[in-house]
Formats: structure tokens, sequence, C-alpha cells
DNA sequence: TTATTTTGTTAGATGACACTAACAATATAC
DNA sequence: GTATATTGTTAGTGTCATCTAACAAAATAA
């Protein structure tokens, strides 16, 4: 069965909201694509006949498996061309987004497969997001929100949920990279901020919005 | 001015026909594209009146310079995508043209300037056929056309115009390929066939159908 | 708990690109 | 030079993915 590249991006904004947030409904969707509502719901209706999303009048919009599933293989095609672009084609990570966005939606299992072989079949992509098979597996270590942990806890940063460039900019200023290793010192209950040490840096504060995107591993 | 899909679809058909037939018309379009006469119809006007074809009623198709730089400009990016392909990706030349189908509508200049440079820039590729530059100029040496030439000439195969794979297990069989030298020994009045003599061949008829398809250059 | 805001749906329209059916012009054959 | 075949156009539909306007449900605030 193929799908609409249109039918494409919901299914994979679907997805992307559902790991960022939890919980997805029309009004998200419409914000993520610049869709108007109306819209968004005409294609849900579509999907769920598809049996590629559950959907219910005013209910949260969920992938069913097989949704999960094509959506996971669009994120592949995505990250591997981001990869291949990068590593194989000398590009920029600024520069690659947009034009993977467009060779996500190339049908051919072989094209994407052969990026994963000269790539050297890379589990993960560079801001430490996992690169699903060729089956639509991610290898996704389900690891914790920094949002979810409490004080007290040492975690690994092991990944970024969004990759805009304001977001990274941010971890860059904070001298925050995967693998830094912090502690958290402090919750404040009020904001979600959390404050935290790590490495030369004894107190820096990272707001919930920061922290809901950040994923760990507890050590 | 971007274009859409369907756009540069009818404009490479229009192109592509022309090189090979030199006129086009309705019916010839709506055969190579699969696409009924109505639509094609309907589809010269909107070109027409985006300056990008000359169409009048009933009379033969032709591109307008600007129609004929965009539709170089899609030839460009569905050729270096297949050198890139095969050179670079490991494809096999009968792999590559549907996926290439498909990539030469990504919207990235970058993207295939980074494929020529990659590739060093080439000028033709294996089949013999020119790549247009970045600003659409074909550095089309203007072959003669097999059938053009007369009894006794000497000529070097140069390029194919048809790349069907039909066409290309043709030119297989009987030995042909880029850089075969041709003389020809007759021509045939009633049917337009030629007989020719290359290599270890002495003899080798070639019907009219093949001749009109192959460039050659006079030596 | 009622009022207001936010979120979601229905109904109806539009533009792009395809189609079929019917008719018109041009080209070819006799 | 009329008849026939081929080619091309017009008119009217359909589907996909979008929109706006109007209304309805759910969540939030007063």
């Amino acid at each position: 069965m193929v799908h609409s590249l249109t039918e494409e991006n919901y299914l994979k904004a679907i997805l992307s909201l559902s790991n960022e947030n939890g919980q997805v409904n029309v009004n998200h969707l419409s914000k993520h694509l610049s869709i108007k509502m109306p819209t968004v719901t005409a294609m849900m209706k579509k999907l769920h006949s598809k049996k590629l999303v559950q959907y219910e009048a005013y209910k949260p919009l969920k992938l069913t498996d097989k949704g999960k599933k094509v959506a996971a293989l669009v994120v592949r095609k995505h990250r591997l061309t981001e990869m291949f672009l990068v590593e194989k084609m000398g590009f920029g990570w600024e520069e690659v987004h947009d034009i993977a966005e467009q060779i996500e939606h190339i049908q051919s299992t072989e094209f994407f497969n052969k990026m994963d072989e000269l790539l050297g079949f890379p589990k993960l992509d560079p801001h430490g997001s996992p690169i699903p098979d060729k089956h639509g597996k991610m290898v996704w270590k389900e690891y914790a929100k920094l949002s979810d942990c409490k004080k007290g806890d040492r975690v690994k940063l092991t990944a970024v949920i969004n990759t805009s460039e304001d977001f990274l900019k941010l971890l860059n200023n904070k001298g925050l990279h995967l693998g830094s290793v912090l502690t958290i010192k402090a919750v404040e209950a009020f904001d979600g901020s959390m404050v935290v040490s790590y490495e030369k840096h004894t107190s820096e504060t990272l707001s919930q919005v920061v922290c809901d995107r950040i994923r760990v591993e507890i050590i």
C-alpha cells in the first residue's frame, strides 16, 4: 500500500508530536502543519478509514500500529537522508532539513537501504534520535524525559526531541551536548524548571519547556 | 518561479519528444504521458498563459525559451541523479530510472550542484546524452541523425535519443555502442533502412526507427 | 453554575489535475 | 472531392487537499 505525500506528512507529524507531548489533538496538528483545523479533521477521518489513525470526534488522536509503522518508515527515510547529505555529500547540518523533507517521500526501498548500507547502518542520528530499521522498528531505548526526573537523579543526556535551530542554539549556549552528565539539584514546583549541575556548570536553570524535550538515561 | 511536478513533467516530455521527432502535437504528448488528450489541451493552455509553451489550437506545440530552460533543468537533475546513483551509490543502470524520475523534482539547486561537483562536472551521461549546465544550457554538439546521413558517410556513434530497455537491448544485440564507427553502405529508399558496416560486422541493417534515434558525428 | 474561551465539526467553495462524452477541425483515402 | 479516419477541443464530472463561515462541544474562568 502506498500513501500520498500528504498522508505521510500527517502521520509523521502525529508521531513526532506524540513523542514530544504525549497527547496530540487536532489543534496541535493544525498548528504544527500550518493547515487549518477543518482540513485536519477531514484528513483524520480519511486516515481512520484507512486504519492508520484511531479517530473519534473530540477525542485525542492516536496512530494505529499500522500508522506507526508508516510514520516510522518516513522518519527512517528522513534521518537516513540527513545523515547521507552530511556524511557523504558534504552538507552542513543546518542545510539538510529542507532537502530531507522532500527526499523522505521518494518511493524506493532500495534507495534508502543503499544509503543505510553506505552509512554503515547507523542506529542514531547526530541529534541522538533513533533511526528506525527497515521494518519501522525504532530501537527506541525508551529514554526518560528530563522533566520526569526528580531531585538528586544523575542522568546522561542521550537525545533531544526538538531539533529547531533555536533549541539547538540554547543547548549550545549552555554548553550542553549529547553525553553530558547532569545532576538534578532542584525542581521548582512553581514552573517546572530544574536547577542542574554538569561539568564546569555548578548551577544552571533549565525551563520546563526545555526539560520536556531532553531525553536522558538515569545512571 | 517554481513549477509543479506535473508542469515539469509536461515540459520535459515536450523537450524530449521534440528532440526525438522534431514536431510535437497533443496526441503525441498524450500517448507519451499516458494522459488523455483533453487534459493535455487544458495543460497546454495553462503553460501558454505562463509563457512556457507556445500554444495555438490545432497547431504543433513549441516550448518558449523560458519553457526550454525549465525543461532542461529538469533533464539536468534527472541525468545527474542517474549518474550519481550509478557512480556514487552502486546502482546498476537498469535500476536508476524510476528513482531519478522522482528525485528530478526535488527543489534544491545546491543538492544537484553538489552531485555535479562530486561527479566531476560530467558533460555527457553514459548514454551519450548531454547534461545541461546549471543555467539550462545544453552543450549539445548538434550531432547529426544517423537517418540523415548518406551512402558512403563514415560516422561515429555519439549518442542515443531513446533510452528504453528494448532499444538498448537491440543496440547490444547488434554489438553497437557509443564510439562505434560505422560506414554507410546503402540507404534503402523504400523503408529508410540503412545497411552499415562496423568492426567485425560487415553488413548489418538498421531500420529507420532505429536510425532516427541514433546521433552521430561525421568523421 | 453560568459565561467565556478554546477546541472541534459541518457545510459549502475553490484550484489543480485527472476523466468521459460529444462535437469540430484537419489529414488521409478512395 | 466527398468519405473516413485521425487529431483536437469543449463541456461537464470527479477526487484530493485545501480554504472560510457558521455552529457545537469541551474546557476554563468568573
